[in-house]
DNA sequence: ATGAAAGCGCTAACAT
DNA sequence: ATGTTAGCGCTTTCAT
């Protein structure tokens, strides 16, 4: 095909055995010339190589997977593609997994717990490992799960599984003692999914703030977790007589921004308004967002790098220890001191 | 392990010839027990089946993958994943194949065509088929590896490659149309990276309607495609005496809303604005954006639906004519009638 | 340092 | 309808 030695791999590629047969040694030789402790003369290795550069050869991964037991390849498990969350998460979990040449596999699990299980399922035997970002299932089938393949959790934690997890409990305290600072005694929580982990994180350091500072934290909704949900809890807010709101996400802050501007309340004037994760669009809404920053391009980096250490080394990181990643407020102008009241 | 016959592979999963023996069957009956046109009896199907249940038995797609060479997983290069334009391209792709039982390996080329170049070397044999997202890289290229793997294109055409695009030229035309029809007469244009196909397209539709109905068109930048590019455009829009502005995509559009509010410009009073792309920041920001809507999760889903066309059936639907998907124009807040001049 | 040969888990002839 | 067998492309003993 491409001028040179006839090809012998059904398929049109170059394979193994027209290298060797090209650079004049048998296939095994060749095979180390590709293997990191190969044991081959350094001139026949360039012999080899250069056959290999002319042909076009690149060693199939699957057939060497099949004898190895190892694919070079990973999987990723994410509830919703379209969940801007995640987006950094697959950059950060795609790069690092490409700078140790591992290739990936994305699933979508539609936030179905069983769609997940069935995913993992599928994948178990074409990857190394798979990171489940923020799993939907229970924690009976996640331990399950991990007996079947080897995973890695991202933004969830379980007991004896290996996990990178946010401080989203410590954001919450961030939060709030920042409006507790400006001056605020009364913060309303707009709160995430019931079954969220990261969601009973927030209430967890959202009610020892509370306790410590002596402030009022009514609850509402429960919302979507979604801009129309934070625009449905404004009115609720307002009627609470909370001064400041910290909603579950981004998302859901900016669709309160939206609801508050609608009603004509003004913000940070009559509101403060604290989302969670900072995704791109806080940076450019009007007011931009008072967030918390959840590093999610580090946690998707971070998690890739726990399962590869697990995977390479069989150095399990302390696997009951999940390692926590720490977040930050970034103040910018949906926060201010309360208090002007309803405008006059 | 499961307490059940002892297991074979060596990797600890139940294999073939495991299910084999607990069937009481040969290991091609199994394999024919799970091959569309396998003849077997009913009754020897179903043994096989629930014998590989009780082994929890799944095929290793990579040993089938080596004989038929066939993977049963398709490939997506996306220039960067941490782009909004192609988070829904990924959402449908990823859908649509696994609708076919396919699996997707995704990949970030960082826009840099060489990385594109060898995503797709290193994707080949782990896949059946790629779908190359606005790929950077030359028609040469382009061409050279539609030569190695089946590929198509989304966002871009290419002579002789099966390719699906959206409608940028005629979006642009419904927008300048719309803008014209509401009094505006010069209209300026903050384009694109220089290199890309939807910008030239968009140039092109530009251009036509331009001359047909009479209308200037300067055209601004060039600036990066990002929120801070259209920022740092607002002030040579101002100059211009354009009184609307149609941005390369909302990314830019939102940043141009940005900076001409900083600006003190009233949008849409003093300045209408179009986008394209429809991201969700779009409806999501104040103004809301009017912005041509391009149907990327549609778009995603139909490139793997060719893909999976010239895969399965060998059918190539008609790959000289790139399937074009409409687009529309989505009115929302930043645009109204030129002309109430510099505020009074 | 290199080669021959035995598989990895599976499918596809070819038998029966 | 089912079984036997020869590989797919590769790595890994075991010889040499």
């Amino acid at each position: 095909v491409r001028g040179d030695a006839a090809t012998t791999g059904h398929h049109g590629q170059a394979t193994i055995r027209d290298v060797a047969r090209a650079a004049g040694v048998s296939v095994a030789t060749v095979s180390r010339a590709y293997t990191e402790g190969g044991v081959v003369r350094d001139s026949t290795r360039e012999r080899v190589l250069e056959a290999a550069r002319r042909l076009g050869y690149r060693p199939n991964r699957a057939a060497r997977g099949l004898i190895t037991g190892r694919t070079g390849n990973i999987g990723l498990v994410v509830p919703d593609l379209a969940n801007p969350y995640f987006h950094a998460v697959v950059k950060g979990a795609q790069a690092r997994a490409r700078r140790a040449d591992y290739a990936v596999f994305i699933a979508d699990s539609q936030e179905d717990a069983r769609e997940e299980t069935g995913l993992i399922a599928a994948m178990a035997k074409q990857v190394d490992g798979v990171v489940l970002c923020s799993p939907r299932m229970s924690e009976a089938a996640l331990q399950s799960a991990a007996r079947t393949a080897t995973v890695v959790l991202l933004g969830r934690a379980a007991r004896g599984l290996p996990a990178v997890t946010l401080d989203s409990a410590d954001g919450m305290r961030q939060a709030v003692r920042r409006l507790v600072a400006l001056g605020h005694r009364r913060i309303a929580y707009v709160p995430g999914p019931r079954r969220s982990w990261s969601d009973s994180e927030r209430r967890r350091g959202l009610a020892e703030v509370a306790a410590r500072c002596g402030v009022e934290t009514p609850i509402l909704g429960p919302v979507a977790p979604r801009f129309d949900g934070g625009g449905e809890a404004a009115g609720e807010v307002v009627a609470s007589g909370a001064t400041a709101t910290v909603a579950f996400n981004d998302l859901v802050a900016a669709g309160h921004l939206h609801g508050l501007a609608a009603a004509g309340v003004r913000v940070p004037g009559e509101m403060s308004v604290v989302g969670f994760d900072d995704i791109p669009l806080a940076a450019m809404i009007t007011p931009a967002l008072t967030t918390v920053a959840m590093p999610t391009l580090a946690a998707g980096e971070a998690a890739v790098g726990v399962l590869l250490g697990r995977l390479e080394e069989g150095r399990d990181l302390a696997p009951d220890h999940p390692q926590v990643l720490p977040v930050a407020l970034v103040e910018r102008e949906s926060t201010g001191p309360p208090g002007e009241g309803r405008r006059g």
